[in-house]
DNA sequence: CTGAAAGCGCTTACAG
DNA sequence: CTGAAAGCGCTTACAG
């Protein structure tokens, strides 16, 4: 069963392989009209289709983009995914997911996987570290662009929630609800992740822009396996937070276990809102109120950026920094 | 900014192509431990990755397989392909995932296209036609593996869940908890769905088994975007089900968003239980009853099929097809 | 309007 | 123990 060539369309239609591949790139132009139709028919018989390995080593493009994600369990992550998939399918190129599972090591060992597969270019949501191999691709012009965090030392387009924005749209809504005893919780900001940073930044300062002290007790920044303790922490403060700020979905998954096991009832007991408008969260008991990201159309944004990276290969324009609006989605969680 | 190939590290190192070729491929047995450091030095030296487009042309493999899934937006699709992923990066293969979005036309393309990038096998989510595709596959001895539905026509490994089993094991529950005028609604069985036809033809199996009267105004397979209407119907019957069993979790929705608008209370009003365990599915209002599938499962076994047919090309052994046991998560909606 | 030839960056017998 | 040569399946100037 050895595969078919265009050697073998060329002999079928008793033309030259380059007759041929003129024709799969569409070169119509010189070519006799019985030609082109000989071509089309020894293809159709034979059911042909070109080796695009073999194309790809030779035009020095793959098609195709890498997509290196911090951390596939996100639901933020894969929504992000879809949309940048199909943004990329529209325009005839493929995408390769990786999930670096919040390890700098993993990462990098898809970069330079991704970038020996010649992929033509790659969306990361970084680690944070891997700085070198950053500062090559720019160094080398090769089309990047970065989701979700900042990494301010090297010169990449970047797309990314207006985290401050998020947090203190939470803290103004639960100020307008009359709770001054506000809490949050985040994962741990440890290697530094830019929305977790910029979101308690946020919390904080909103906080002071509405004159309610700074409970350093009622902030959380944790590692995932110590969320739990935390909030037992927490809650059996003699004053407790009346409202808890949820920084991202792994976090509510946990309250949410937390509250439900301990009998707290939201929004009674406590006021909930969480970052990210995690799938189903109007059925959920209560119906959770959430600060949804624009996730479709900051995939699409990201995908269209590469794509173009990838086409004007010598425009070097200035960096460009896209923050995107979240939306508050109330619901009755607070 | 011209890239690097076997060509500068062989000149670093004074050594020809081949042998660095050698290296890479870590045939060690007759090369002078010297000749090995040199060439260790020249490729962290200069930063050197193997072209992969290059290699897979010529070894003709390209460790990557393709996934093509009917409907991304069902869990139970990003759930198996996450698996998936897992068990071929264990082995050093990457995939590429495509959505044909419910549209034999779109999985056509995704085959070929597929096909014509090398993919070394193919797991496929089928959407039932493109019977033509599957048996050249076939007589080409090309490794595929099919999930989720049944292609009788077509000898091919298959995974699939025990569908009959998972609609039994809810209309027992729905028994036991007293129940009889149970229903169903499923998506739309036009095409030939597997799961839709196992599980409405177990649904129906189950009833007898019961001696309770199949009741046909209870019973609805509808395209997305009739089931509101469907449902509706259903509710307004001068005697409506007790209890409903959910096809999927797209009918879930559906479901929820009726039930919630039209003040119907679950259990109260009506008994729930759905197939999928969607994520949260604890913290919903009610937390749901659900037949959950071992997803995680069947996706290890699918990567593992497709590559033990991958390595052990000539093996024609008999086709198998896996049926995976549902296990049924007991919470309030029933 | 069509074909012969070179080459993309590797790997793999084979010679020495 | 190492190197020269052929070839994977295409594409692309270039010649005619």
């Amino acid at each position: 069963m050895k595969p078919l060539t265009i050697k073998d369309v060329a002999e079928l239609a008793n033309v030259s392989k380059s007759t041929v591949s003129q024709y799969l790139n569409k070169r119509y132009e010189y070519m006799g009209e019985e030609t082109r139709k000989r071509i089309e028919h020894a293809i159709a018989e034979l059911g042909y289709h070109p080796n695009i390995v073999a194309r790809s080593l030779r035009r020095k493009t793959t098609s195709t983009i890498g997509v290196i994600v911090a951390n596939i369990l996100h639901a933020f992550s894969t929504e992000i995914i879809r949309a940048i998939e199909d943004v990329c399918h529209e325009n005839g190129f493929h995408i390769i997911v990786c999930n670096a599972d919040d390890s700098p090591e993993k990462e990098r060992k898809y970069i330079e996987m991704l970038r020996a597969k010649q992929m033509d270019g790659l969306i990361i949501f970084p680690t944070g570290s891997n700085l070198d191999l950053y500062e090559r691709m720019v160094s080398e012009n090769y089309p990047v662009v970065i989701v979700d965090r900042l990494v301010s030392e090297v010169q990449i387009p970047t797309i990314l929630l207006d985290n401050k924005k998020a947090t203190k749209m939470a803290v103004q809504h639960f100020v307008e609800k009359g709770y001054t005893r506000i809490g949050m919780v985040t994962t741990s900001i440890v290697r530094h992740v830019t929305p977790r940073i910029e979101r308690l930044a946020g919390f904080k300062e909103a906080l002071r822009e509405y004159r309610l002290p700074i409970e350093e007790d009622y902030i959380k920044s944790l590692n995932p396996n110590q969320i739990r303790a935390g909030l037992s922490e927490m809650f059996t403060l003699k004053s407790p937070p009346q409202a808890v700020l949820a920084g991202n979905d792994l976090v509510l998954a946990e309250i949410l276990n937390y509250t439900k096991e301990t009998g707290i009832n939201i929004p009674n007991d406590l006021a909930l809102i969480a970052i990210d408008d995690v799938p189903y969260a109007k059925f959920f008991d209560p119906p959770l109120t959430t600060i949804a990201q624009p996730t479709f159309e900051m995939g699409r944004r990201a995908a269209e950026m590469i794509l173009e990276k990838i086409q004007n290969t010598s425009v070097t324009e200035e960096v460009k920094i896209y923050r995107f609006e979240p939306k508050i989605m109330i619901r009755e969680s607070c």
